[in-house]
DNA sequence: TTGTAAGCGTTATCAT
DNA sequence: ATGATAACGCTTACAA
C-alpha cells in the first residue's frame, strides 16, 4: 500500500493542494503549516511520485545521452565514463537524471526521436557528432527541442562543444620545433577522417609558419593502430638520410606505441635521434619508455561543458546556437626532450 | 501545439479508449478500425506521451544503473562502456530505458532510494557491489524492488553476478605450472581487498594441489599499480637463487607492465627465465613485448547477464535470489611460452 | 493563508 | 467491437 499526497493531506488535516505547495516550498504557506505537513510526510515516509509530478509539470526532468552502441568507436569506449561523470557533475545538482540511449534501441521501427523526444521522455539531449545528421538537427530545431552535440558539427544549426584538434596539431608541432626537430612526419590517420583533417591542418600550418613544409615522402596514411605505427616507422627508415624524419607526430597512443616499439627494435634512440609526440594521453603515454609527450584532453571537462550548454538551452530554448572549442593541454615528457643537446639527425 | 490521444479520437471518429486499444494492439478491435486509426495517427504524426502512459500504467519502463561517481574506481572507468552496452543489449529490445545515477546526486538530502526507487522513477536497479550495503539491500528487499548487484555480494540476500576471481587465480596458476614454472610469486594487491583475496585464494589453492606452496619470501603486497610492479620485481631479484621466483602472477595490467619493464632493465629474459601472467587484458596485455598471457573478462557479457537477471526479477519479483559466477577466459601469449625449452631457472 | 476543482494524457473497467 | 467514465497522483488557477 503506497501512500499518496491525499493520505498526507488527510493526516495533516489540510487540502492536498496545500501539501503540494509545501512540497514545492511555496511562500504562500505559513511556516507553521509547513512544519506540520513536513512532519507528517516524514512520519509516513512519503515520497512524491515522479510519475505524477512529471505528467502534471509536463517535464520529465530527465536528459538523454545518445550514442551509437552498434559501432564501438575507439573514441567513446575509454572516455565514456569521464564524459558521463562530467555531464552529471553539472546536471545532477540541478536534479536532472541522465538516460542513456542507443539510436537503434527498440528496433528500427522506433526512432529515438519518437522514443525519447516526441514521447517527452527527456527534456534535452546530448549527442555525439558521429550520430548526428542534418535531418535530425533540423527536426530537433523545428521542434525547438534543446540539444547539444559533442564534437564539431558545423553542417547544420546546432550548439556544440569540442576540443580544438587543429590547435592541438599546432601545439604539438610547435613543441617539436622548439625542441629543435625540423623534419617532422605525421603518422596515422587517413584523408577524409574528420579528426585527421583537423589535426593535420594544425601540423601543416605550423610547419609553414616556420618556413618548412610537410615532406611528401613522409606521407604514410592508414588506420590509427599499433601496426600502422610500426609500418610507418619501417617505411620512413627506408628513406635516405636527407629526407628521413627526425620526429614523429602520431594520431593516437596506439600509433605512437607501435612507432616507439619499432624505433627501439631498429636501435634508434628516442628522443635523441627521433622525437615522438602524440595526440591523447591514454592509455599508454605515461607508461612507455621513454614516456610520451602527448596532448591531453580533459574528457570530464568536455562532458561538463556539454552539460552546461544543454542546461542553458533548456532555460532559454530560443537563444541562438553557439559553439565552443576547448583547448587541449600539452604534456611534455621524455620522448621529445632534447634540451641541451644540439641534436643533429641524419 | 502538441496532439493527444483525444485529437486522434476526434479525427478518426472513435472514442479515445478505442485509440488506446489500437495503440496497445488489443485483439478486441476490428482490423478495419485499427487500420483507420493507425492511418490517422501516422497522418497526424502522433506519438503517445510516455509521461501519461507511465502514470496510467504505474510503470516507468526505465531501469537504473547506480554507481558512485565520487570515487573513480579503476574498475569502472575502462569497463563502464562495455557493461552499459551489455545491459542495453538485453533491456533495450524489451523497451526499457537506462538511467544513470550516482548515489550522491542531488545532495545528501535526497538519497537515491527516494530519488529513484520510492519516487517510482525506475522499475529496477543494477548496482555495483562497491556501493551496495546491507541496509540498502534489506530496504530494497522489503520494498520488493527488483535489483541486481554487479560483483559478488554475499552479505545480504541479493541477486548478483560476477566473474569468478578465484577460478581465475586457479587458471593462471595452472597455466604457469603447465608451462613448467614452479616458483610462482603473486604480486600486487593487498590483504583485505576483496579482489585480491579471491585471486590469491585460487593461486594458493592450485599451488597446493600441485604439492607446492606460496613462498613466504615472495610476499610483496602493495597497491596495484605500475610502480608496485617495479618494486616487487626489484625486491624479488634480491633473493638468493633458491627462492627467487621463476614466474609472476600479477594483480592487473599495470603491475604486470611495471614488472615487465623492470625485468627487461635487469636483463632477465621473459619468458625464458621469468614467466609473467596477469589478470585483465586491458589496456596493455596485447601490446607489450612480449605480449602478456592474461585473464580476460568479457565485460559486455557481464552487463548482459546483469540485465537478464534484472529482467527476470522484474517479471517475477518474488522468486528467490540467485547468484552467478561467470568464467573468465585465459589468453595465452608469449610472456609465459616456454614450450619446448625445459626452462630451469635459478 | 488555505481550499476547491479542473487539468495533465494515458489506461482500465464496465457497460452497451 | 466500441464507448463512457473513472482512475493514476500531482500541479495550478481561481475562490474563499
Amino acid at each position: 500500500m503506497k501512500i499518496t499526497i491525499q493520505d498526507i493531506a488527510h493526516a495533516a488535516q489540510v487540502a492536498k493542494s496545500t501539501v503540494s505547495k509545501v512540497i514545492n516550498d511555496s511562500p504562500r504557506i505559513s511556516e507553521e503549516t509547513k512544519q506540520r505537513v513536513r512532519a507528517v510526510m516524514k512520519e509516513m515516509n512519503y515520497t512524491p511520485s515522479s510519475l505524477a509530478t512529471t505528467l502534471a509539470k509536463q517535464s520529465s526532468f530527465n536528459l538523454g545521452l545518445l550514442i551509437d552502441m552498434s559501432k564501438e568507436t575507439e573514441y567513446m569506449n575509454p572516455f565514456f565514463y569521464n564524459i558521463m561523470v562530467g555531464i552529471k557533475s553539472v546536471t545532477g545538482p540541478l536534479k536532472y537524471e541522465l538516460t542513456l540511449s542507443s539510436i537503434h534501441d527498440g528496433g528500427p521501427e522506433t526512432h529515438f526521436l519518437k522514443r525519447l523526444v516526441l514521447s517527452r521522455r527527456i527534456d534535452g539531449l546530448i549527442a555525439n557528432n558521429a550520430i548526428m545528421t542534418d535531418d535530425i538537427a533540423h527536426k530537433l530545431n523545428e521542434l525547438r527541442f534543446p540539444f547539444v552535440v559533442m564534437g564539431e558539427y558545423p553542417s547544420a544549426p546546432s550548439t556544440w562543444v569540442d576540443y580544438d584538434n587543429r590547435e592541438g596539431g599546432c601545439m604539438l608541432t610547435e613543441h617539436l620545433l622548439t625542441q629543435g626537430y625540423r623534419k617532422i612526419a605525421f603518422i596515422g590517420g587517413e584523408r577524409g577522417e574528420r579528426l585527421f583533417e583537423k589535426r593535420f591542418q594544425g601540423y601543416a600550418h605550423t610547419l609553414r609558419q616556420a618556413g618548412l613544409q610537410p615532406n611528401e615522402a613522409h606521407n604514410v596514411s592508414g588506420p590509427s593502430d599499433e601496426s600502422q605505427g610500426c609500418r610507418s616507422v619501417s617505411a620512413l627508415l627506408e628513406l635516405d638520410c636527407a629526407s628521413r624524419p627526425d620526429a614523429l607526430l602520431c594520431m593516437n597512443n596506439y600509433v605512437a606505441f607501435g612507432a616507439l616499439k619499432t624505433a627501439r627494435e631498429a636501435g634508434i634512440p628516442v628522443p635523441g635521434q627521433l622525437g615522438i609526440a602524440t595526440f591523447d594521453d591514454y592509455p599508454f603515454s605515461p607508461h612507455t619508455s621513454p614516456p610520451l609527450t602527448s596532448l591531453h584532453i580533459d574528457t570530464l571537462q568536455l562532458g561538463a561543458t556539454a552539460g552546461d550548454m544543454l542546461m542553458e538551452r533548456i532555460r532559454t530554448p530560443d537563444s541562438s546556437h553557439r559553439s565552443l572549442l576547448l583547448s587541449p593541454e600539452l604534456i611534455v615528457r621524455e620522448s621529445t626532450n632534447r634540451s641541451g643537446s644540439p641534436g643533429r639527425t641524419g
